[in-house]
DNA sequence: TGACCAGGTACGGTTTTCCCTAAAAACAGC
DNA sequence: GCTGTTTTTAGGGAAAACCGTACCTGGTCA
């Protein structure tokens, strides 16, 4: 395996521990290791600089506040910056997000390399997946695939979540029809809000716009 | 710290690890350690009848299937069905749940000695988590109290969560009354579910229905 | 140019949900 | 038993959601 510089930014102390015996176990070279993402872009950004650049980023998604002040980005954001500042670095996305609609999302939207959820057998997943990504090849979860074939009955447009978003919120089928018009999302008269969300009901065998919202809640799209 | 028999089940390799590490390090003698909740049953009785019974249950909640074939027990039936068989066993439950409603339960209904989310400060908290255990105290995550607080302001009913269960599947309020009827869960007309749903949704300051439907997912209700 | 198609809209009728009031039933305490 | 309170039920009117149809528009293609 050819990677030189590893930022792994995890902040479950024994997530981490552990993270770092399994790439010693594959003899890479000892990872540079932060907690949260604060500081994690400079990183990259400095090492860049300094033309020794990271070109292998691990990192989580979801990290605790350490008080209640500060926002600090989240994976998800972290990893929009990383790629845009070093297209070619390569990420490894490691964390226990389920959801298909978000992992989809990570590597249409976000472009990541590969996703190691933690889970039983992750440490081989983890070897496995960084051997793919050593081959410049990306690597999926076991059973995404069959996943996200069986997900993709009904294309959900942008506009489609912000009417399952506006519709969970407790707006009407009116008041959403109007928010459509102001935020520039034609069409957005109530007939075609009614329509649409008949679609997407029949797409998905639905009787009710109430199942739309929990099947949207599940896939963590909304 | 006075644990001399300790299980530990827990398939992610990786979390597996580092609990084990941090067990050494609390100078903890060496966990039995099984990586899924199929024979966890079993090796509880076997110890009970060979006089050496385990004083501490470390468990995850979810496990991930070996195939697609056998269906094992997750966590919480390991958990109801230890608890059963030898009711002073502590029970510590290690894992990334963190939707308030599963956690209450688990105190509540399976009656756990403790809760460590698998975050940030994870080995911190499972340290004080076996500090309290071992003095015979319940040990609650940080933030648990607040936010239970919070999330208090409606006591949902069984039968309350049935309701909002059998509308986020599709039931149209007529069908669910004739639901409570067929399940003998009174009161049973429409008018009534009607006036309950009502009452949740004030309790919750919402204004329709579906946002009950989010806001119950979302707390692992339903 | 004209036939055709697709998507958006308008609109009327039906069903479901929402909300309020009042009667009936169940229950508690005496 | 009686009485007062609470819970359940019944019903009707208003609003929202649902559903089908028909119309209008803009584009494509022969």
């Amino acid at each position: 395996m050819q990677f030189n510089h590893i930022l792994i930014v995890e902040d479950q102390d024994l997530a981490n521990l552990s993270l770092r015996l399994t790439l010693e176990g594959l003899e890479l070279p000892r990872p540079v290791h932060i907690y949260h993402t604060g500081h994690a872009l400079s990183m990259l950004k400095k090492a860049l600089s300094e033309n020794e650049p990271f070109d292998l980023l691990v990192t989580d998604l979801y990290f605790e506040e350490e008080g209640t002040a500060k926002q600090l980005p989240d994976g998800m954001e972290l990893i929009r910056g990383a790629k845009l500042l070093q297209p070619e670095l390569k990420v490894l996305v490691f964390s226990t997000e389920s959801k298909i609609a978000m992992i989809r999302g990570l590597y249409e939207d976000l472009g990541i390399d590969g996703f190691v959820r933690k889970a039983r057998g992750d440490a081989g997943e983890l070897k496995n997946a960084l051997e793919q990504l050593s081959e410049n090849r990306r690597y999926y979860p076991r059973d995404y695939r069959s996943l996200a074939a069986k997900e993709n009955q009904h294309e959900f447009t942008d506009r489609d979540k912000a009417i399952v978003r506006l519709l969970n919120e407790g707006f009407s089928q009116k008041e959403i029809a109007d928010w459509l018009e102001l935020n520039g999302m034609p069409p957005f008269r109530l007939s075609s809000v009614e329509k649409r969300l008949k679609l997407m009901r029949e797409a998905m065998n639905f009787s009710k716009n109430q199942q739309l919202i929990g099947f949207c809640k599940d896939l963590g799209m909304i």
